[in-house]
DNA sequence: CCCGTAATAT
DNA sequence: AATATTACGG
């Protein structure tokens, strides 16, 4: 098995010369593959520890053409396997097709099918993360193995040792060729066409789709009219159709959930009519694991999610028209919040309809007359209030997907509420906010990264920027609640970038600890 | 045909 | 998880 890598550890990593030297190929090129920027990093940083000569990208497209522009490049590729766009084994393929590039595929899912997948084209190695420096130091070998056995006329002939050579073949590419539908003939520039991409919903995509869905009507708005309206290449009616499925889906269960607190919490409260004047209900305590008290939950200014969603511009709305994004259920008791927005012209169409696709009888949803009851005017403007789970149109899809550092939505559905425009950080009214003093939160373990996040909001600073990823284990949460000076996630990442040799928990706790001195 | 919807596949 | 595809009633 192992041997001596335990001990190498500490500070002085780059001083040992270690008898590793031998074996370690220095300077092998690694191209590595994340559309999650933290993963990615730790990755970088695990791999540059292990002396390897890195190149970390955020999707699949932008490493295919790195590895086209040159074949030689590259030793490696190791990539995620989910991600947006190209995922992993569509990389895999491509690679593997057009060059001699060992791939190596990483995911946060050991699921045994997927690894499986992943061998069966021709991956080399498959790491369930998060990764373990151990892992990374050896994937030289499949470099190694890869040029010994290249059909290339220079057969090397240095023996491999042993053991592992009972792996069997999963050999190379090129001439095994499964049967793959489309032989292509052409001089091999395009290899990869073989395949229909599929549509992704971008932002600008989805934009323009929604204001189709404004211009048209929303009763109007059926696929065919949608499709003429945005006229996009490489749109079909299906994938529209798709897409509407979905939007009216998230608009019912939007609408639902709305209706159904709002008949709660609003009339309690009813004067309201100018958002200065907005009465809070203070939420529930929730009961959940998750380390989250919602009793700390103030109005007190708006929270950012750092970095992240700093800048992030979403569909190009305007700031008035933006509302808070939600994670689903914290939201869910917090709602009692009451914001206004600016009613668009949609809301008005909308409230002549006696029927809405997908909504069912307009006139029976609960969810007019709350609007219908709060209408009011502000600076000229007209303004309705809404519970603050009430929808609008450009608030109806999950953009979870689009949010960098949260692609794995699913393991946040217990997460805060944020506003998606980086800009402000108090000027709209509809903030969702965290405060008391300084208050902590925990997220779920994010499965991708196999990180926590901790969450503090300084509530007289602007916007929280503190994020800490780190495996903080309950235990020591309250060490980190009550720190006040929590390392933001620029400051860990920076540190990793630098002192590559942080590369597990304990040590990023270490930098952690550094950090508060 | 096209639409809406639900179920299922990738 | 996000899209695609299919099946079926209208």
């Amino acid at each position: 098995m192992d041997q001596q890598t335990e001990k190498d550890d500490h500070s002085k990593v780059v001083k040992s010369e270690s008898k590793d030297k031998e074996v370690f190929p220095d300077g092998m090129r690694v191209l590595a593959v994340d559309d999650n920027i933290v993963c990615l990093r730790m990755l970088q940083a695990v791999l540059e520890h292990c002396r390897y000569k890195v190149k970390a990208v955020t999707d699949g497209a932008t490493a295919l053409k790195l590895l086209r522009e040159d074949k030689n490049n590259f030793d490696i590729v190791i990539t995620d396997v989910h991600m947006p766009d190209m995922d992993g084994f569509r990389l895999l393929e491509i690679v593997s097709l057009e060059m001699d590039i060992p791939v190596i595929m990483m995911s946060a899912n050991d699921d045994k099918n997927m690894v499986m997948k992943g061998i069966k084209h021709g991956a080399r190695d498959y790491l369930v993360k998060p990764i373990r420096k151990e892992e990374i130091q050896n994937i030289w070998q499949h470099v190694l193995r890869q040029k010994l056995f290249k059909p290339n006329g220079s057969t090397v002939k240095k023996e491999i040792t042993d053991q592992n050579s009972n792996c069997t073949t999963k050999r190379q590419r090129g001439q095994s060729k499964e049967r793959e539908s489309t032989l292509n003939n052409d001089s091999g520039e395009d290899i990869s066409a073989h395949k229909k991409p599929r549509v992704v919903w971008k932002p600008e995509l989805h934009k323009k789709f929604i204001d189709a869905v404004h211009e048209i009507g929303i009763d109007k708005a059926v696929p065919k009219k949608i499709l003429e309206y945005i006229n996009e290449p490489g749109v079909s009616r299906e994938n529209i159709a798709s897409h509407l499925q979905k939007f009216r889906n998230a608009m019912k269960k939007n609408s639902a959930r709305a209706s159904q607190q709002s008949s709660n919490n609003v009339d309690s409260n009813g004067t309201s009519g100018h958002p200065s004047n907005t009465t809070i209900t203070y939420p529930k305590r929730i009961t959940q694991t998750d380390g989250f008290d919602v009793e700390n939950i103030k109005n007190l200014g708006s929270i950012q999610h750092g970095r992240v969603v700093q800048n992030f511009s979403f569909f190009g709305i305007p700031a008035t028209n933006q509302k808070p994004f939600s994670l689903q259920s914290l939201n869910q008791q917090c709602s009692s919040l009451q914001h206004y927005t600016q009613v668009p012209e949609i809301m008005d169409q909308v409230q002549q309809r006696k029927h809405i696709p997908g909504l069912g009888d307009f006139s029976s949803n609960p969810l007019r007359i709350d609007t219908l009851h709060h209408q009011t005017d502000f600076n000229e403007l007209k303004y309705q209030s809404f519970p603050s789970r009430t929808t609008m149109l450009d608030d109806y899809m999950d953009i979870s997907s689009h949010i960098p550092y949260y692609n794995a939505s699913s393991e946040l559905s217990s997460g805060i509420n944020f506003t998606l425009n980086g800009s402000g950080t108090t000027s709209y009214p509809n903030n969702i906010c965290f405060g008391g003093s300084r208050t902590s939160c925990t997220m779920p373990t994010v499965a991708s990264t196999g990180l926590s996040e901790i969450v503090q909001h300084d509530s007289t600073s602007g916007p929280v920027q503190n994020f800490i990823p780190g495996h903080i284990q309950s235990s020591n949460l309250e060490h980190f609640m009550q720190s006040d000076n929590m390392t933001s996630i620029n400051h860990v990442l920076e540190h990793l970038e630098t002192e590559s040799s942080i590369i597990d928990d304990e040590d990023l706790r270490a930098v952690v600890t550094q950090f508060q001195h």
